[in-house]
DNA sequence: CTGGATCCCTCACGATACTG
DNA sequence: CAGTATCGTGAGGGATCCAG
């Protein structure tokens, strides 16, 4: 019972109280593709201290939004997951983010690109609609960081590294988020340099009517 | 401008930074009705501080969600209003609201009901489906917030305070969740006296159809 | 009276070190 | 690997004060 509470009963207050401290919703974020050990949402949020961490999953846990469940022998390790309530974000987290993405500017240099924001951003930027009677599989390679994304008649499927057959590969950086938003073209993109591609370039138009950011404010954030 | 960023290049991070701050996302809230003045802000959320108040007002206003307008003379005074990237918010902020009232338990004895946090919770519990066919005027009273809901046709109007001509007044309290979320009938909150009804109470059982709330986690939070 | 700005105090957060 | 312990800093909480 945080002493610290909003005061009012109200469905969105109560929710900011489950779910609005620092760090939890990208926690939420980073559960979404899958259950994750301690040591992996320290990896995926690096600059998160460990006893907040620590504090965050215990919270989220007691509001019944994530679980602990040890995992059987041999492994014995500990993993979290999202309860049913917990998952029942995801839509909220998609829209949040992207609308968040909309006034995305440049990112710092010190700004990491993770391989759960990554395989969110694509469940985020998914247009069923664009992707009807399509079948391909993409393969995403921002630095380090690599997924993929197999497109089949309207459903999505996303998952971390590499995969066996994709028709394009698609080697970029930050300008992904122009290329989404339609601030730049295709064409732009491989002309300058900014995307790199493997296999049927063709298909690079497709990527960019399936995965879309709508226009953000005309005025950008000062 | 925080100097305390994720570090994430990440839509979901970067919405965050924006309205992520505490009492950020219950200010939106109290502007999706409409625009108001500093001091309607602080009413709707006695718990604020005003210094707290004005930062996040400056910082949503620096990030293009909410505009700051000088009202025309004789008046002279100065409303927040959403911009239209700030709109955009409206559908997170319901689904956010709507999930959270889904864990909502009894409200402690200092926490209050507002307005506007009504209107947005009738917003957010609309059925679009189940109000089609459908015209009437509900007037809602929880202790002294009033408001009132006009439904027409799958079409949903609300508003502060009373209405010319409601067919059912509904007086009630913190109970109303329970109803809107099915833990108990209408004619079982009747027949207890925790709602008073003026007019046809039949359209109670409508009400409920019209507003509801989805089941929350079948392990309540501790 | 509205629309804030200023002060002070507390506690959550952030960084780091350390333990089972 | 999975956290706990410690400690400094800065944001939030609450009251008061000030200008138009």
């Amino acid at each position: 019972m945080p002493s610290r509470t909003y005061g009012q009963f109200c469905g969105l207050a109560h929710a900011l109280e489950l779910v609005g401290e620092r760090w939890a919703l990208l926690l939420v974020r980073d559960l979404i593709p899958g259950p994750k050990r301690f040591t992996d949402l320290r990896n995926g949020l690096p600059r998160i201290p460990t006893n907040v961490l620590s504090a965050r999953l215990k919270e989220l846990e007691g509001s019944g939004v994530i679980h602990r469940r040890v995992l059987p022998r041999p492994e014995g390790s500990i993993v979290y997951e999202l309860t049913e309530y917990g998952r029942d974000l995801e839509d909220v987290v998609l829209a949040l983010g992207l609308w968040g993405a909309r006034s995305l500017g440049q990112p710092l240099p010190a700004d990491i690109v993770t391989t759960d924001s990554l395989i969110v951003a694509l469940r985020a930027t998914f247009q069923p609609e664009a992707a009807r009677r399509l079948q391909v599989c993409y393969e995403l390679r921002l630095g380090d960081t690599v997924v993929h994304a197999c497109i089949d008649d309207g459903t999505l499927q996303v998952g971390e590294g590499s995969v066996a057959e994709a028709d394009l590969v698609i080697e970029t950086g930050p300008v992904i988020r122009s290329l989404l938003a339609g601030e730049i073209s295709p064409s732009e993109a491989i002309q300058n340099g900014s995307v790199h591609l493997t296999g049927d370039a063709d298909l690079l138009a497709r990527f960019v009517e399936v995965f879309h950011i709508p226009p953000g404010p005309s005025k950008p954030p000062g």
